[in-house]
Order: C-alpha cells, then sequence, then structure tokens
DNA sequence: GAAATAGTGTCTTTGAGACAATATCCT
DNA sequence: AGGATATTGTCTCAAAGACACTATTTC
C-alpha cells in the first residue's frame, strides 16, 4: 500500500498508532408470519467461560472490508441470513465492554422479510427469533443495541409505508396496517393510517378476491428506492 | 489484559484479527457574535503531499480512550477548544477514503459557545471558523460530515430552546430567536417561535432594561439536562 | 338475511402560519 | 409625541383522532 512509506509531522507512520479492534453487531429485525410482534434473531454465543448465550450475531471486521460487507459476512456465516441492507446506528466504545480486550463495536439494524429468516431459525439450534420485549439480559451492549434498533425502526415506520419492502407482491391497506402494528407493537387507528399511508401507495386496479366482507383494493409501492435514513 | 490468553473457537486470540486504524473527526459549529450564521472550525491540515489545506480536525484513537476522549483531545490540542460535548454521527468506512491506508472515521459534531472558540481563531493562523455554506471542497469525506453534523444540528434546534445552552445567562425570545435563525440559516416567525419556545423556558420576573422599545421579558432555561440525541 | 370487512364523511382538537392590534418602553 | 419593540388576539389551514355511516362481499 503507497500509504507505508508516509510519515507523519510527528515521524510516525500509521502502523505506530495503537489499534483497538473494531467489531459489528447487528440487529436483525422481523415479524414471523405467525406472530404480530416484531422479534430480532440471536445466535448461540460462546463465551470466554465457556458458558452458552444467546447474543446478536457479530464479527470482527476484516482486512479490505467495509462495515456493510461485515455485517453481510456475519449474517450469511452465523445464521444463515442473506440479503440484508444494514443501516448503521451507533458505536459502543466504552473500554470495558468487552473483557477481551479493547474492542469497539458498530452497533447496526437490518429489518428483513421472516421467509429469509425461517430457514435458519428452523434448522439450526444456534440461531432463534425472540419478540424483541423478551431480548434481554444479552452480553456485552447488546441491550442497548436491540432497544436503539427497535426504536430507529418504528420511528421510520411511522413515516412511510413497509420502507423496507416486507410486502412482496400487491398488498392491502390492511396487510399493510398488520404489518405496521407488528411492528410498532400496539394498534393504529384504521381511519387515520388509510389516509396517511394511501398517498403514498400507486393503486393497482385490482381487488383481493375470496376473503369475506368487502374485497380490498391492492396496492404497490412507489417507484424508487425506499427511504434510508443516513448516508 | 486478562484478555490476552482467550482464544476463540478457530484458535485465534484478539490480536490475531487485522485491525484498521480508526480516527475521529469532528464538526465544531458555533456562532460568532459578530456574525448571524452558523460556522465551522477549520483546522490547516498537511497532507501527504505536504500540502496545506483546510479540514476538520482529527485524530486516531488513542489507547484505553473512549472517542468522546479523542475529540475532546484533537480539539484541545489542533485548535485549543475546550468544553465539549461531542455527539457521535457516523462510521465513515470507504476503503479507499485515506491514501495513506486503512482509516475509518467516526464523525463527531459539537455545537459551542463562541467565546470557547474565539480566542484560538484570533490567535492562531491554523485555527479559522468559516461559515458552513463555504466549507466545502474539504479533503477525505470532510463536506459529508459537515453536512450531516449541520442537519442534525437544525433538527435538534427546531425542537428545543437553545439545547446546548450557547446562552449563558437569563435572555429575552429575541436573543433566543437569533441564535435559532443563525442556527438554521433562515428568519423564524416571531409569533410561532415564541409559542413554541416559551413554555419550554422558565419565566424570571425581571425585565430586559436599557434597550429602545417595550422591555422584554428575561428567561431562564429549565431545569435538567439538555435534550440529548443518542446514547 | 347476517356477519364481516372496506372505504368514506364529519366533527373536534391541535398546532402552525399569517396578519394585525395593543402595550410599554426610549428619546 | 413618535419610534421601536414586545406581546397577544384572531383567522385560516392542515392533519390527526374519534366515531359512525354506507358499501360490498361471503356464509
Amino acid at each position: 500500500m503507497a500509504g507505508r512509506r508516509y510519515r507523519d509531522p510527528s515521524g510516525r507512520t500509521l502502523a505506530d498508532y495503537p489499534r483497538p479492534s473494531l467489531a459489528v453487531d447487528t440487529a436483525v429485525l422481523t415479524v414471523p408470519s405467525d406472530a404480530a410482534a416484531l422479534h430480532v434473531l440471536l445466535v448461540a454465543h460462546r463465551d470466554r467461560h465457556r458458558r452458552d448465550r444467546w447474543a446478536l450475531p457479530g464479527t470482527f471486521l476484516h482486512e479490505g472490508e467495509t462495515l456493510a460487507d461485515a455485517v453481510r459476512r456475519s449474517l450469511a456465516q452465523k445464521a444463515g441470513v442473506v440479503g440484508l441492507t444494514p443501516t448503521q446506528l451507533h458505536v459502543f466504545d466504552a473500554v470495558d465492554r468487552d473483557d477481551r480486550g479493547r474492542v469497539l463495536s458498530v452497533a447496526h439494524v437490518s429489518v428483513v422479510g421472516w421467509s429469509r429468516v425461517a430457514p435458519a431459525v428452523s434448522a439450526r439450534d444456534d440461531v432463534a427469533a425472540v419478540p424483541v420485549a423478551a431480548a434481554v439480559g444479552l452480553p456485552y451492549d447488546h441491550d442497548q443495541i436491540v432497544a436503539l434498533a427497535v426504536a430507529h425502526t418504528r420511528a421510520r415506520y411511522a413515516e412511510h409505508p413497509d420502507p423496507d419492502r416486507l410486502l412482496a407482491g400487491p398488498f392491502t391497506l390492511l396487510e399493510l396496517r398488520r404489518l405496521h402494528e407488528a411492528v410498532l407493537g400496539a394498534p393504529l387507528p384504521k381511519d387515520t393510517f388509510r389516509r396517511r399511508m394511501q398517498p403514498q401507495l400507486r393503486p393497482t386496479g385490482r381487488l383481493r378476491q375470496g376473503a369475506v366482507g368487502k374485497p380490498a383494493e391492492l396496492f404497490r409501492h412507489r417507484r424508487g428506492a425506499p427511504a434510508v435514513p443516513r448516508p
């Protein structure tokens, strides 16, 4: 690398500076199809006392890798989940946060459809999805990461319809509202919800057939990238 | 450190993992007393081609130091500014963002009163405060950091009166509005501004004397810590 | 027809913005 | 008195929440 010979004003090269380890930890949020609550993905984690605990999936940053790369690698490897679009939340930098040494961790969040998570959860003993309200007592500062991820996600869902494109095909406003209620963890008024979301959707002429009651109109997402939060 | 002998499931110790350099860069925002615009603090920066450029103050993270520590150290040393309460914004992690090697930078923002900045700006050639609109063409990704810091700060000022306690003693609503207009970079309607901010202030019985016009009531900040954004 | 769901109308409240009237000081 | 600034009143508009009514399907 060209930088090897560079010396700064005090005569030091880049390698002379101390280097803490840098990790990523990710809260993967999802809504199981048989539950109406936001869940977070946990993986079995053997700590330095050789005890198994549930924790957020994480890894150390490898050479030449971006943080998003590391997130995707750790999730593919530790939980068999692919297709993530991680969003950075916060760097946890307490000096004593990891008793193996100085480790800073960049917390991430990623919201994915249940179909991406279900195979790993049902096939592997070391992967589980638990309601976010039940994900407490996790090691390191993972409780804080989960809380941060949930708050961040709920704020995004208050603004836009299904910002993570969890509903694949066309959907009714009831289906959209059920999803938002699961993310929020609380019921939403159906009339106000419709009036806020409908202008942001693209109507298909079609109706949802086969269910009891008046058939509901099917909508699609608007063109363009879904709302993203940070650069 | 106790962690030295710890080996993970693949037999590696913490030292076996690659370690990128970790830096902090800080946008120090302030409003000069003789200007009605938000300014950012820049320091002279000699790059690897031995050219002097203006850049945000930054440094590498030292051993046993938190990110906030590193921010305060870099500002005290490179700009003679103390008393900061830095807030984390984002980690910039592009692999090629620094041509000296792999360096990740945690961007921070800190809003301080002009009195903390003025001595260094007037005494040192290598420290300057420029309007945020003029702080473009900076090296690395410092343009993005400034934009992020400004957006973050403006959003905070839209909610609460003087969240960084830049006004020391009691102040009138006109003085508060002038500050918010400087941060926002646009005029604010005086009646709406009053109605939003007054409930969040503590009235003193006293009036501002000596100026022309009807004397304005003096207010103080509410008790308690000012609104903070992230953990 | 009864039940269930979709979609809409309307009333109230709240807050922002615009505009202006009134109040109280300085010179 | 006259100018300047502070403070408050009022009107309009928009959006949210609550409530209820109508519409259209399945059973």
